[in-house]
DNA sequence: ACCTGAACACCGTTCAAGT
DNA sequence: ACCTGAACACCGTTCAAGT
């Protein structure tokens, strides 16, 4: 019980960008976005926070840098066969990245650097080019598909980290919303009170991939026009 | 020149939950979500940090207040006609007030109370209805519409303060995207060049609407099975 | 019941000083 | 060139004390 006993490995390798990302990433996922702290990482780093300071500009730069990464390897990870088979693929990728790294959601919109976002347009819209989509086309295809993914799989990490807030895990979570829609007034609410059934035992990467198919057969649809 | 020749009018109402919020959206717009902060609130609003607390639980419920406030506003500003014209509608009313108050579409995702989001589902969920969308895909459109209007709007949103911050207008901002973008390695990003051209001249909102009717059109299309 | 404002335990970031 | 760690200017939040 001694007041410090070495917590942190003594350091075997010099510092550099890429350590302090890995150790950042590991940082937010095991503390979330609050958990991610020049001090906490320092100490992890068995080195001062100024010394961060040499290697990465400054927090923002870290998230962006942090986010990059994970989103990078997802990306590798995904075989490409038909146009459709691969937009599930990668949507699917996504899905489960963001939902393990929650931090990535909310990270990925208000990226300064772009380059995530642009390594998941690059992917998505040289399938909407092989699916035949005539040009002025393209460019609201891959918005909207790229849209529907970052922006379900966001809130669905944010309502995975919201029910671990409170303690519950996901189907409590869902049973609690459940119930709070089916308890709205039903002059206003007729629509949320109608669903709240289905919320309560729905899979979410099901209606997931079922949006997808939504989006996808829209584009098909209006391809010839 | 005097040290601080009273700043703020002298308060003239007792402090209330409404009038912390209204002052919060104020600074919000003014000065972007770091703006927000107990102690300029409380300058503005002539008291002490403390007393805000007894109106208000913390800042994340603030956030939450302003962003319902905000939102509740342009859902009763809507005129429902036809469904399409009333999602369009209502879509494009949180294009607008997004794009207005930035601060909105980060808070609208990490919302801890719901409400805000139960709002926006209501509308588009009666609409979805009223075109004849089967009971077991109405979930997935609905979810597939908000994702894409949020999502859409919300990077919109960051794209106007990314463009700010660097103190330039929005089409000088897209004319760096674009020109960066036209600069990437055409053997790792074929498209990302590709459609750069189409970036530059492109008007956000017309895009906007042409993902709601491609999501449209691939749910009408698939509701017949 | 409501407000005050000092105090606490944090932050990100800087920078003289070291090696 | 790279690292150290004290110091600065902030935060959100609490709470004894006032009215």
């Amino acid at each position: 019980m001694g007041k410090k006993a070495r917590s942190s490995p003594r350091r075997e390798e010099s510092l550099s960008r890429d350590r302090i990302i890995e150790a950042s990433i590991e940082l937010l996922d095991s503390s979330g976005e609050s958990g991610l702290t020049f001090r906490a990482l320092s100490d992890r780093l068995a080195t001062g926070p100024g010394a961060i300071y040499w290697h990465i500009v400054n927090k923002s730069d870290l998230l962006a840098a942090a986010c990059d990464a994970v989103v990078a390897r997802t990306m590798n990870e995904t075989v490409v066969t038909t146009p459709e088979a691969t937009i599930q693929a990668v949507a699917l990728g996504l899905f489960d990245v963001i939902d393990e790294h929650p931090w990535v959601g909310s990270a990925l919109t208000s990226s300064p650097g772009l380059s995530p976002i642009v390594r998941i347009l690059e992917c998505i819209g040289q399938q909407i080019r092989a699916l035949g989509v005539p040009d002025e086309q393209q460019w609201a295809s891959v918005g909207a598909l790229m849209a529907y993914i970052l922006g379900v799989s966001s809130q669905n990490a944010a309502n995975g980290q919201l029910a671990r807030t409170r303690g519950l895990d996901r189907s409590d979570f869902l049973e609690a919303v459940s119930t709070a829609w089916s308890q709205l007034d039903p002059r206003e609410y007729p629509f949320a009170r109608s669903v709240a059934g289905q919320i309560r035992d729905h899979d979410d990467r099901m209606d997931f991939l079922a949006g997808i198919d939504l989006i996808l057969s829209g584009i098909k649809s209006s391809r010839g026009r």
